[in-house]
DNA sequence: CACCGTATGTGCGATAACGAACATACACAC
DNA sequence: GTGTGTATGTTCGTTATCGCACATACGGTG
């Protein structure tokens, strides 16, 4: 299988009408994140919405203790900052950069302005919020039910989705902090991935080589996601 | 003559500007929701929206192998089908009444006819979406971190927060099925914070004793939705 | 009032993940 | 090459919850 090309622009932009886009792309910039950018502070100020293209963002709540738990991760298929179009203007989430990549970037107001247009860009916005939906759901029904293995497949196979090669960096800590668990935990369930030769890793690359046996192995949870942003959004362009 | 609801009203619906409930309340049905009802099947059409009085729907999702969990619970502050506004027209959840009582409806047609007038309806209504979303979220860090017992305090406080009187209608296999636990573990649960003195159990017929001693001893988790609530909702008006 | 179905209580061993302490080992700077 | 910091690997006792089996007890029905 060749390369995947690499994904220049994001889902949401690409799948506007041209008057919508014109209208808005004078006013889009592109911004670096690099890895571990705090987009956004649990209830602070939003300043900007942000498309990522090839970077990868991470919406987790971190709670009094220290202890967090990643509630949902958006790439290039979607938008970052649902709060500022949805009226509530913060959330009590952060929002902290995964994999560092570029992102295109609008201000609360511009993006405010053209929502309230209600026209096209509103409907596509409100389909990518449900289909969010959908994976903050999700990600509450693997918490309770499923195994670390499966878990940290779905947060593989998740995060490969949003990235256009097969090398993801990205350290066993940050992993546990994602998925709220031990760092012990991810090391020992890499480990057995690693063992049954479906991914490498070493300090902080990891690179899968069977992603099959990855589908293989995770819970419903993540094909439960997937199909609902197909459904949702079946509009993307491809790069 | 059709049922009267005992509480006057739903959040939501008070919260709407006269002109706005003019135009709807025509079209409200009262229905009665019997313990167990399934509003929506996973995936399954919607026919209307329902804003419910003194009835309680749990959203819930039950995997392949019969396992379920609840990702959020919705009363007389909310609205249950934001996935007919939303564009989605479905969701992978189920609707299920938790506590039998009666609520408002809308067809399908007339909340996308009234959202579509891009008015105060609709901004109201993404509002409530986004304090929904932040339920969702913290019962994914919920799930994740916290006890059986201060699960179950949460549970308790969310539907106490939705009923007028001190006293839930639900069996122990229930919550269990909603909280995605086994019933034994509820038992127990459910026995420590009998013996404390802070509820009564009888088959099926909980009393809550001491509503402070609940909130002492919950999770951050339940803080954080009601705050979210109060600050995207502020409106709300009293029964 | 006897019966029976359902709801609740109890007692196991099994297991997955935890918390902590520590061992290795690679990457990079000097 | 040596040193140092970070990333990963390993071990072990502890804990919460599970899965199962079964005991009890309440309440409506006949």
């Amino acid at each position: 299988m060749p390369p995947q090309p690499i994904q220049s622009s994001n889902g949401l932009l690409a799948s506007m009408p041209t008057a919508e886009w014109t209208r808005l792309a004078p006013h889009l910039e592109v911004v670096d994140l690099p890895l571990g950018k705090v987009l956004y502070e649990s209830g602070g100020p939003m300043s900007h919405v942000y498309f990522p293209t090839t970077a990868i963002v991470s919406l987790l709540y971190v709670m009094e203790d220290g202890a967090s738990a990643e509630i949902a991760v958006v790439g290039h298929e979607g938008v970052v900052g649902i709060a500022l179009f949805m009226g509530g203007e913060t959330t009590p989430s952060r929002a902290v950069v995964q994999s560092a990549g570029q992102s295109y970037r609008l201000s609360a107001s511009r993006i405010k302005d053209e929502f309230n247009r209600s026209g096209p860009v509103m409907h596509l916005l409100l389909r990518y919020t449900q289909a969010l939906i959908t994976q903050m759901a999700q990600t509450a029904v693997c918490n309770r039910h499923h195994s670390l293995d499966q878990q940290l497949c779905r947060w593989l196979l998740l995060s490969l989705d949003r990235l256009s090669g097969d090398e993801l960096v990205m350290t066993q800590e940050l992993i546990a902090n994602m998925l709220g668990v031990r760092r012990e935990g991810v090391t020992e369930a890499a480990l057995r991935l690693q063992r049954l030769g479906f991914i490498r890793y070493a300090r902080g690359h990891i690179t899968v080589l069977d992603r099959q046996a990855l589908e293989d192995r995770v819970c419903e949870c993540y094909s439960v996601v997937k199909k609902e942003y197909d459904r949702l959004l079946p509009d993307r362009i491809a790069a």
